[in-house]
DNA sequence: TAATGTTTAATTGTGCGCAATTAAAAAGTC
DNA sequence: GACTTTTTAATTGCGCACAATTAAACATTA
């Protein structure tokens, strides 16, 4: 009885799936990221939505989400842990009392230029040149439309 | 004051960073699962466990851990959840008191027959050929071996 | 074998991620 | 202009992820 047969189905077998090297490799990336964000005391999803601010200097939690593909209950109280540490500013939108708009403060916008350093640092741990990185890069967005 | 000129630069650009449509992508996949493994009533990451267990039938938490790149902070309340619904069993090895294995259930094995359409299915909903997924889990799991 | 070091899980605490619900504002429709 | 529908955030609850700590079992070495 506890000699069952297990079926060996290579479409059930962890190696042949797609899903989750996928799923490996981002929290492996993260955690690349992790030491050199804690020196700015920040996330990485935090990080995401600093690039976002830093680019367009305001945003709406909406366009925020559109943007990282995340929804009010991950970005509200992400954003408002942002707000409380005086980085970001969260106003409504007077023309629009459903908005709530983003802003950088002061300190948020300073922390722009020790992020500069980043990118590269990230960069220099995966082993692969830039072309490779874009070609992967190009890859993943392609399939990412498909599915958003 | 409020005319201080941002600058753009392209490496902290969210649309540069290859960090990012590997996060989100991730996140696509794993929510593309999760209607197909609602009617198993498991989780993303529970699954990712069923396709070690079906395959190996008997895994301690570390050999878990190992595969999945996750740790016991992870795993116990997780596996605790997949004992307590009667899916999987969990003891000390006799061999060595430090080790939990685990094992399949009865109800733990029988999910393998009804998880056979998975893979497929999610398949089908990712607009790729068969070469070309291929192709890319090969890259991502070599890029991963480079990181773990 | 006693002391030291290593391995393995568990625990604790924090921060996502997301489904589901609620509430308010705005837009569309009759 | 009242009614309905849609849009937008916030809230609630649950399950990961993971850093940091603790504790027990095992291994190593003096």
């Amino acid at each position: 009885m506890s000699n069952t047969p297990i079926v060996a189905n290579p479409l059930l077998q962890l190696d042949n799936q797609l899903c989750f090297p996928l799923y490996a490799l981002s929290r492996m990336v993260t955690k690349a990221y992790q030491p050199l964000l804690q020196e700015l005391d920040l996330t990485y999803p935090q990080y995401l939505v600093f690039l976002l601010l830093w680019e367009h200097r305001e945003l709406s939690v909406k366009e925020l989400g559109d943007k990282l593909l995340l929804d009010s209950g991950t970005l509200t109280p992400l954003l408002k842990r942002l707000e409380q540490k005086q980085l970001i500013s969260r106003r409504r939108d007077p023309r629009d009392e459903r908005s709530v708009i983003i802003g950088l403060l002061p300190a948020g916008q300073e922390l722009q230029v020790r992020a500069c350093q980043v990118p590269e640092a990230v960069f220099a741990r995966l082993n692969m040149t830039r072309a490779e990185a874009e070609a992967l890069r190009n890859q993943l967005n392609t399939l990412l439309k498909q599915l958003a």
